[in-house]
DNA sequence: CGTATTTGACCCGCGC
DNA sequence: GCGCGGGTCAAATACG
């Protein structure tokens, strides 16, 4: 992986993300997935299978907001042993599950954020604050437009402008009734060509189709929750 | 005219 | 306690 993706993937690691996926231009399949922790693997090393890369997030994502353990197994019973292989980061051809389950097991997270701008009082923050905020995790996307199509009804409910960017944040709320997730859709300060998407919570119900239901939600919908 | 968006006010947690 | 920053509310406005 080159220094440059290295940065991108740094970038992606803000405040608040337990979670983050990058996605390729104009792709709907996520180019490489990241967790907190600093590592990534492409599910495009999954002979391009949408469902499996689904699949894999669906496993790292229930593994952290679940707060067990990630064991490599995981991913053997649910992909296959030579599935599983593969998603293995292809430089080192190690996961680094020793880390992972450190992590997941809250004894210390991240390390070495300094450099990324995020001070140890952020991180406590962070940390009080997971307590009682919904799971979160985003999404960032190389995109023109700010709102991506996620198969979800969302209502606007706020804008802010944050600090350090002259981008305003926007607050959108799922219009469903009883569904109480939020997203909240930014643009990189160092790359306004990349808009971060943050999901907060888990959707109670189905993505509205709200035109032509007939045809399937596809494998697509499965990134989203 | 009903619904969605805009936008300033308000609230709340946090650091000082 | 005060100020700051981020998140939300809700009245006003825009839109279809």
């Amino acid at each position: 992986m080159s220094s440059t993706s290295q940065a991108m993937l740094n970038q992606s690691l803000f405040e608040d993300q337990e979670m983050s996926f990058q996605m390729g231009l104009y792709s709907s399949l996520p180019n490489w997935i990241y967790t907190p922790f600093g590592y990534h693997q492409s599910p495009r090393t999954l002979n391009n299978s949408s469902s499996m890369a689904a699949d894999v997030t669906s496993i790292l994502t229930e593994s952290i907001l679940s707060s067990t353990t990630l064991k490599h197994r995981d991913f053997t019973s649910h992909l296959g042993e030579s599935e599983a292989r593969l998603i293995h980061r292809p430089t080192t051809d190690l996961w680094p599950w020793g880390e992972v389950n450190e992590c997941l097991s809250s004894k210390r997270c991240v390390g070495d954020h300094e450099h990324l701008g995020v001070t140890a009082m952020k991180m406590k923050k962070m940390k009080a604050r997971r307590k009682v905020r919904e799971p979160r995790f985003c999404f960032k996307t190389m995109s023109d437009v700010d709102v991506l199509d996620d198969g979800y009804k969302w209502r606007k409910y706020g804008q802010k402008v944050v600090k350090s960017t002259i981008h305003p944040r926007s607050y959108y709320r799922c219009t469903q009734d009883d569904c109480r997730v939020k997203k909240r859709v930014e643009r990189l300060a160092e790359d306004p060509r990349m808009v971060i998407t943050t999901y907060e919570g888990r959707h109670v119900h189905s993505p509205s189709l709200d035109l032509d239901e007939s045809q399937a939600p596809s494998q697509f919908n499965n990134f989203f929750w």
